[in-house]
DNA sequence: TGCAAAATAGCACGACCGTTCGTATTATTT
DNA sequence: AAATAATACGAACGGTCGTGCTATTTTGCA
């Protein structure tokens, strides 16, 4: 029904992003600033650090350092460590939006863009099983502290899983799944996949995980496929 | 073919939980000690700390206060903060033992088992949505910081899921499971059941979380059970 | 070119961290 | 009961952290 659309944190853009050499438009004025311009740099370097220390390893001294600043230039972009750590959020959504979600927008609605929201989402997966993913560590950094930064995050996160239930829903609309397919149960399936990909790959430097999680996506598309069927009871679960 | 079997870490007992008022063996000497007893408390009460704010938020001073007792007097008993963490994860892998593992060594082998280590797992995990799990936690957070700590960790993490690996491959040889089941692709799916429950039960708060991943199970069962079927080639993964 | 405003640096603070060390207080053994 | 070892304490050290002030520099515009 309603189209898959992001963006609960409207990314409030510091700057265009300074390290792609964007140009700035000129021509009218309201620009640059340049302060903005290094928030923006700022928020960068942090997000790289982010993703390998995580939100609460997230240190202003170090991002200081990194930066070639003092302590007290960069604390003053924003005025408390968890502004800092929002922005954070909001820049690595942004990313997200702009690699895994658009480009699925472009295809055709159906099964086609939820194996496209897929496909992009283990791209960038790939390069994460290195680097970190924030939505990941955030969770379990935040997962009984309340306060704002855990609000920016879950917000996210729903947001994303939200547009993938979405997608899936559409498939079902446009005939390419079974008709009693579960969306939130399909979509629920999904994000385990993903999330043993990172454990497994990146904590437990086991290979070949890649390829499970595709495999276990191929399953999953096989068992709410159009040719649907409920589950051999015999096998299911027993007593509970 | 080797029955299934854990402990690589030996859980070292301090002494005996004294929690559960087991009572000594005080016929033939060698206990007690009295320190022992505390230093066993100490774990304990650090251990239910840790599933709240992880291995890393594990403070020596707020650990202390806690028991009553001196920051130098907890650290004595460790020499470092490293053991105590290492101590911590010795005694949750412990009570993951024996809670999971153990009951289900009781079942009789084959699926029956896989079923039992799964609901095992699960009635652990429903405890945890409120107070968390390190193995989950602390992946995250070592997840690229090598030592002892990671190490211990990771030997716990790889010992359980093997279990679970050789428990599938031993309902394979009952005849219970299609021939063609690949036992580290369904360990890999159940894991990612266990991980998406956490993180959505506990972080996102949704509801229905833990019916979901029993459903799951049901369907990965399903899956790979006698009446074996390969993926309809025409739904799997396209292109890559 | 000059001037206000914005951006950055410098410095100090209080809080907490893990760890060390000397000493007092208990337990256990002789 | 005395001797000895095991435990626990308290204070202190060096360090890092986020944050608040006040200067100084840089920037953008009239």
């Amino acid at each position: 029904m309603v189209p898959p659309q992001a963006s609960p944190l409207p990314h409030k853009p510091a700057t265009q992003s300074v390290a792609e050499g964007r140009r700035l438009p000129q021509g009218e004025g309201r620009v640059s600033h340049k302060g903005q311009q290094t928030k923006s740099a700022i928020v960068e370097a942090a997000l790289q650090l982010a993703t390998r220390v995580g939100l609460e390893g997230l240190s202003i001294g170090v991002l200081a350092d990194q930066m070639h600043m003092s302590k007290s230039g960069v604390f003053a972009h924003f005025g408390s460590r968890e502004e800092l750590q929002i922005s954070v959020i909001r820049e690595y959504f942004h990313q997200f939006e702009q690699e895994v979600f658009y480009p699925a927008l472009a295809v055709p609605r159906g099964l086609a863009r939820v194996e496209a929201l897929f496909a992009n989402w283990m791209k960038r997966v790939a390069i994460e099983i290195q680097s970190g993913c924030i939505f990941i560590s955030g969770a379990v950094e935040f997962d009984d502290r309340p306060g704002a930064v855990r609000d920016a995050l879950a917000s996210s996160v729903k947001t994303w899983l939200d547009a993938m239930y979405r997608a899936v829903m559409q498939a079902k609309e446009e005939g390419h799944l079974s008709a009693n397919a579960d969306g939130h149960q399909m979509a629920f399936e999904i994000h385990g996949l993903i999330l043993a990909l990172h454990y497994e790959a990146r904590f437990l430097n086991n290979p070949g995980s890649i390829t499970r999680a595709h495999t276990g996506f191929a399953h999953i598309l096989a068992r709410y496929g159009r040719a649907a069927r409920t589950a051999p009871v015999a096998l299911a679960r027993k007593k509970s």
